[in-house]
DNA sequence: GGCCGGGCATGACACCTGTCACCGGCAGGT
DNA sequence: ACCTGCCGGTGACAGGTGTCATGCCCGGCC
């Protein structure tokens, strides 16, 4: 009995390449791919998928969020997140939200059909370095304020711009930004987002 | 007879998956794959392979700068640019470069083998939507200086880091942003970082 | 020589940022 | 009712930022 995999991946040629690599396994069969996020759930119900290889950057919706979808509205389907980004944050988001697995894409392609067949057997895979990572890391200590105002200042904006589109005075954007700076240990509100990036908090 | 193929980029699993995939033609052969800039031309060397595809964004050395020298110090070795950014500027860089193709990845995995037949038998590949955008976009506009200094503001560093940083004057740099950020259009050193980048620019 | 033009620097000005002390409301717990 | 915490906001201050006019130096060029 084969195992039904569906691949999302925003990369066409990321995603027929592993396609074909997973097509070399006698016991996988690919049976849809999809490039935006927001179109896994319907195809994984139309395709009897079993499990779902998940990006995390997609347009439509990210794959966390899709993993969180997918274990509400599909039982039966397990879901493996493939992402570039070992970020300790994102691995504990994706388990909080239902994630079967966690691989990084630097990890050896003989790996992935394994890991593959681990999630389906309904086995947690997480890549260890990255597990560890993130449980000396801890969680987010940013507030749900701090996380909107510093995902606008990450392109530049002004305080003026960012309280236009957060809906807060300038007054509170400044001092959410001080707080974030102060937790992030920077010392500007770009460097303070560019941490909280790079560690998940985003 | 088949095209030997070389592949680096810096995701084993991408590199693993693009293998998997050109192996299923039969007038292609992986004969080599590597995940760091700076090992491709030893490699490509000793197995002599005939076409490279190279991501740009790799440790140890650049695609397009290990493009550069696989032209100088290759002969008979021609190279594919598969990168996941569209930036016009690489695209122009990578082709004076000596490459013999671009294309990103997120073009159909079909039309990959038919790229690497063409640069192999010597013709420029080129993605149109992109090359169009190129021709419009012009290249960059910016001095070495300001190209320096934009590159310091992209992680959000104070003027007086970057004066450091770059061996000028705390005044020079703020000149140096402040022209950047008219050239670009924008309104603040990061956003113009920013939009420097995604054009290439950097 | 005289005359650019570009790279680098300075100084001054208005405005923006980061920090801090402080305040009003509004939940949860006792 | 009381206190405590937390979220949102205000106001003031020192220092950083973006802009502009101006100057110097040096290499090319008629």
């Amino acid at each position: 009995m084969t195992i039904r995999l569906l691949l999302a991946d925003d990369q066409a040629l990321v995603r027929g390449a592993l396609a074909a690599l997973l097509s070399l396994e006698d016991d996988l069969e690919v049976v849809a791919e999809v490039g935006r996020g927001d179109e896994v759930v319907a195809r994984a119900l139309a395709t009897g998928a079993e499990v779902c290889l998940l990006d995390i950057e997609m347009p439509g919706a990210d794959g966390i969020e899709v993993a969180g979808r997918l274990a509400r509205e599909v039982p039966g389907c397990r879901s493996l997140i493939v992402t570039t980004f070992g970020r300790p944050g994102y691995l504990r988001r994706a388990l909080e939200a239902g994630a079967g697995g966690f691989v990084v894409k630097d990890t050896p392609a003989g790996e992935l059909a394994e890991a593959v067949r681990r999630v389906h057997a309904g086995l947690r895979v997480v890549d260890p370095a990255l597990a560890a990572e993130s449980l000396v890391g801890g969680p987010s200590p940013l507030t749900d304020g701090e996380r909107s105002v510093l995902r606008e200042a990450l392109e530049g904006a002004t305080v003026a711009t960012i309280s236009a589109r957060v809906h807060l005075s300038p007054g509170t954007v400044r001092n959410y930004l001080s707080s974030a700076i102060h937790k992030t240990g920077t010392s500007t509100r770009v460097e303070a987002a560019r941490a909280a990036q790079r560690r998940g908090w985003l």
